[in-house]
DNA sequence: GTCTATATTGTGATAGAC
DNA sequence: GTCTATCACAATATAGAC
């Protein structure tokens, strides 16, 4: 990947975090970066490929970041920590059904592989894994779509959750 | 109300999970009801006020819903249902920062009401209630994006919601 | 790697007749 | 309550010069 297209992700995800991700396109792209739309396309075929870079640099960085995560508190101050440095990126990547074919190979599995780790992959099945996924995943999902309360923390929610799924008694991992 | 405004919100909801968010607009709609674009502006003010019309909707209907669940497990068996018999409308209700001021007065306060009165509205603040509705969130929004794969049973997942927040000693309600 | 010029398409919305 | 006609934009994308 050439060096002028890092560069143009980093300004397209300061972008979409400005504008939201509606608003997010060639046009407000191009102004960012002070050039006008039509150049945008010697560097990616198209807004989609645009859009499938970030999610794919999201996927990574989440992957790295769960990577350093210690138990199930590690892991729900890395989710929220990282959901929130780019929460429309956030968005990007979890909101709707992903067109895998425009991923860069292996970011999505780096974060899924990561996150599987934190909880025992040996499982034929990962039930508690995804339910421990969707719990922080809907905590940081109704945090950006500001749906608690204006003054209300987060915090005790968050605690909720590593109280209730950290395990009882010691089982058995596979 | 009008009937007509009605019979009008039923199509436009059968529309939006036809054809998804953001195809959703004044022409899919007028299309759906065989008139043209400009007619409908006899009904609705434009796009927002029928969106919100729908949310509105969605909310009382939620709310409804929630007031006949019994327990934790009634909980998430309505939440689920609730949730998957309109997906894209359930998307609208919960992605974005609402706009409080188009929404039909009580509606959101409906489902929030409903929910909280599940988990005992006594207490100052509501991390339990809202943890559990975060869980659910995360579960259902992960199943609508279609993050688990193709064939997995969400099942276990909302069993682990039910097991993993149920109170383990009676806890006194204030 | 950038530009100008242009094509194509789509959108929500308004005015005013019937 | 519906129509025709039209506006006002905004969007992605392509061709080809420099």
């Amino acid at each position: 990947m050439s060096a002028r297209r890092e560069q143009i992700l980093d300004v397209a995800e300061r972008v979409l975090e400005d504008v939201g991700a509606d608003r997010f396109g060639i046009g407000e792209l191009a102004r960012a970066l002070d050039i006008k739309p039509p150049s945008l396309y010697k560097h990616f075929r198209g807004l989609d490929a645009i859009v499938h870079a970030l999610i794919s640099r999201g996927f990574v960085r989440l992957g790295v970041a769960l990577e350093g995560a210690d138990g199930l508190a590690g892991f729900a101050e890395v989710y929220r920590a990282q959901a929130l440095v780019a929460p429309q990126l956030y968005c990007l990547m979890t909101q709707h059904p992903l067109d895998r074919s425009q991923l860069e190979p292996g970011a999505e599995e780096r974060a899924m592989r990561a996150l599987l780790d934190l909880f025992g992959e040996s499982v034929q099945d990962h039930p508690r894994a995804r339910a421990a996924w969707a719990f922080a995943h809907g905590l940081v999902a109704l945090e950006i779509a500001q749906r608690f309360p204006p003054g209300a923390d987060p915090g005790p929610s968050w605690a909720v959750l590593v109280s209730s799924l950290a395990p009882r008694h010691a089982s058995p991992a596979g």
